[in-house]
DNA sequence: AAAATTTGTTAGACTAGTCTAACTTTAATA
DNA sequence: TATTAAAGTTAGACTAGTCTAACAAATTTT
């Protein structure tokens, strides 16, 4: 039985191990992401080794063990279950719930899990376009882009977030954007990368930094047609 | 802020302070209910008094005050309305629910209890019987008498049950019994008040013990004709 | 009323999880 | 390569929650 803090290591690490092509992970990146001292992590650390959750020797690089990691991808499939209940069922905003599923992850019944799943209809996606887990721990991995990779005069279509935070939500929002909206690329300029987007026929500058945060598939993917893509972003 | 820790000792001492009409419990009582050490409970009421939850004084009787009750009474909202979303939504059995409710009710988000309870259709009981606790922390007592005061010959309807255990739960299906069927009562030994019922055409024996842990309406009250019993049943 | 029993408290210790401050190792750079 | 900077660890301390063992108060029984 894990503790509610061991757990949020262990997902601390899952995601840190998908940010780093060697999927491992620092003593200090992990810290800073559990907004814990690194001499804490130092010492959690040693106990998830013990456990058998995690491969780390002293001063080394650390990554999880097959068990560690089969533990952390059932949190996040809880949590994208918790999330997409809060949104689909409860009428949550898609800024809020991610808070609250923070909380729910931590609940122990994989009877609750497996009934949740159910009664959502075996969900894909949570409400932020990532990927839910299925009961094997298997997660689908779409190939997807960036808005800011878009040229100029394409169009493509928006499938999830990479930044989950709630001020870059509600401005996702405000700038007429969500999920599985269309959008045309209209103009970029050369100096600053700032984009001038169409959507639902009302035209919005972005940054690039907003732009980087927005993941899409290419125009003619989302309409099921063959990839023009070097990548097929449905793949 | 309350730890889960704090929440938990507050409602067993709502439950404790329902069980006596003094409405006061002791250090011992309330220690064998958490299932911990009287030692324990004693250094928790200490923090709890500080915190202005429970009035308390060395060697004395323990009750809550008004913030104390008021929180106790919002964790048993969120208890019992989680409840009924496992039964109800997720088609937990009811013998099944309590264990995970006890998990659930530490979540903190007013917004997702205003939203389950909207979701259910803001219920009355949850799947034992027992009250939930409005927005505003009114419950809802219902005058219930148990089978064992129920005289041969006479007819009533189940609404509660007051042993919440999972064995007892199950026994109690296993007998043919459940919330709302209407239960005849045949005959009663003088001797070890062994009573014979009726439920559905089916007849069983039930100890005292047994009767004493399920709780009716009188049959006219259930039919919504007025009360023949002393007290209004569904006042 | 005295003795015995029950009830409740205190003192001291332990674990999980956290911190700060000092130190060590590894990596980067001049 | 020697120096500096960054990354990581250790030592010692703190809080929350728990325990055991010894003690004190209150209640019940004789
Ligand atoms: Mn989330
Ligand atoms: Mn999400
Ligand atoms: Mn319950
Ligand atoms: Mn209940």
């Amino acid at each position: 039985m894990l503790s509610h803090t061991e757990e949020n290591y262990l997902k601390a690490l899952l995601k840190l191990s998908f940010e780093s092509k060697s999927e491992e992970a620092g003593t200090n990146e992990l810290a800073a992401n559990l907004a814990v001292k690194p001499a804490t992590a130092t010492d959690m650390l040693k106990k998830l080794k013990e456990k058998g959750l995690v491969d780390y020797e002293k001063y080394g690089k650390i990554s999880l063990t097959a068990v560690g990691k089969t533990s952390a991808i059932d949190i996040v499939r809880k949590h994208r279950l918790w999330e997409t209940f809060l949104y689909s069922t409860l009428e949550f905003t898609w800024d809020e719930v991610h808070e609250v599923a923070e909380q729910l992850e931590h609940i122990q019944s994989a009877k609750l899990i497996d009934k949740l799943d159910k009664f959502l209809n075996y969900p894909q996606f949570d409400p932020h376009g990532d990927p839910i887990p299925n009961q094997k721990g298997e997660i689908k991995t779409q190939f997807k882009k960036t808005l800011a990779e878009i040229a100029a005069g394409k169009a493509c279509r928006m499938v999830a977030v990479k930044d989950n935070s709630k001020s870059f939500l509600q401005y996702v929002v405000k700038v007429g954007l969500g999920l599985h909206h269309d959008i045309k690329v209209l103009t970029r300029q050369e100096y600053d990368a700032l984009m001038e987007i169409k959507v639902n026929g009302i035209k919005s500058s972005i940054t690039q930094k907003f732009a980087e945060n927005i993941y899409v598939v290419c125009s003619n993917c989302a309409a099921g047609k063959p990839c023009t893509e070097t990548i097929d972003c449905k793949q």
